[in-house]
DNA sequence: TATTGACATCAAGTGCACTTTAGGATATAA
DNA sequence: TTATATCCTAAAGTGCACTTGATGTCAATA
């Protein structure tokens, strides 16, 4: 089973440019060609591109996922380096719950301030 | 009490040029000016870089947090739309939480299977 | 057979948020 | 008084991640 690139792209949820641009990038040194020279994507292929997913929406550059896949490319003998970027990267993960709940709280008080501040000034009306 | 840039910089984290360049994307109307020029920042203008750090880094555009400093400079009439705005903003901050974790666990998942990669190997190695 | 639609490449353009550079004024310390 | 530090502005530059536009190929349909 193989997909267009317009089929990768509705399962992925990523454009069809991204995808190209991921491609000259070297972050897709799998994808294959028709006769035609049409990229042909498999199942495996889909897999790397929600991966690529993940790792983009968490903040990891383009240039660190190249680096990943460089690694997965030369085999057996990187997975300790792998591990160590995926965990560097789980890292900076909770780095960004943690500022995000941070912030969160200190959004909700500003919330809850404008709300006394609204209370207020219908309370001053209705005198 | 008035700070300088500097102090400004210190207080908040941000750089020098950074709160510079937030003054003249209009983010920062209040900062007055010495004699000689210079900016001179007051507890309230700190409290105000504050806000906007917490605004950003939580993902809000700088063109964002103008059109909500503009409001603040409306006055009251515009409180309902500064709460509808920071309400949606910490939607948005939820969204992004959910999203993290979500693609916490997926690296979580991914982390797991290469120490799995890695024992195989290793006790293939011992054999 | 002419048109339509999906694919391709390559180069250039866009948007955002800063950062850097160049040139100059002012204040404090040696 | 000369050097050092800090401030200023305005304009240009940077880095990243795409996006858009121009141009062309190929296969199926009207």
């Amino acid at each position: 089973m193989s997909y267009t690139i317009k089929d990768a792209s509705q399962k992925t949820g990523l454009t069809i440019p991204t995808i190209r641009y991921y491609e000259t990038e070297g972050l897709l040194p799998y994808v294959k060609r028709s006769e035609t020279g049409n990229r042909m994507f498999c199942d495996d292929d889909i897999e790397w591109l929600n991966l690529i997913c993940c790792l983009r929406s968490t903040g990891m550059p383009v240039r660190y996922i190249k680096k990943f896949i460089g690694m997965c490319l030369e085999g057996d003998s990187t997975i300790d380096n792998r591990l160590e970027m995926l965990t560097e990267h789980e890292k900076y993960i909770n780095e960004q719950l943690e500022t995000l709940n941070h912030y969160k709280s200190a959004v909700k008080w500003k919330i809850d301030y404008f709300k006394g501040i609204k209370k207020e000034i219908d309370e001053r009306v209705n005198l």
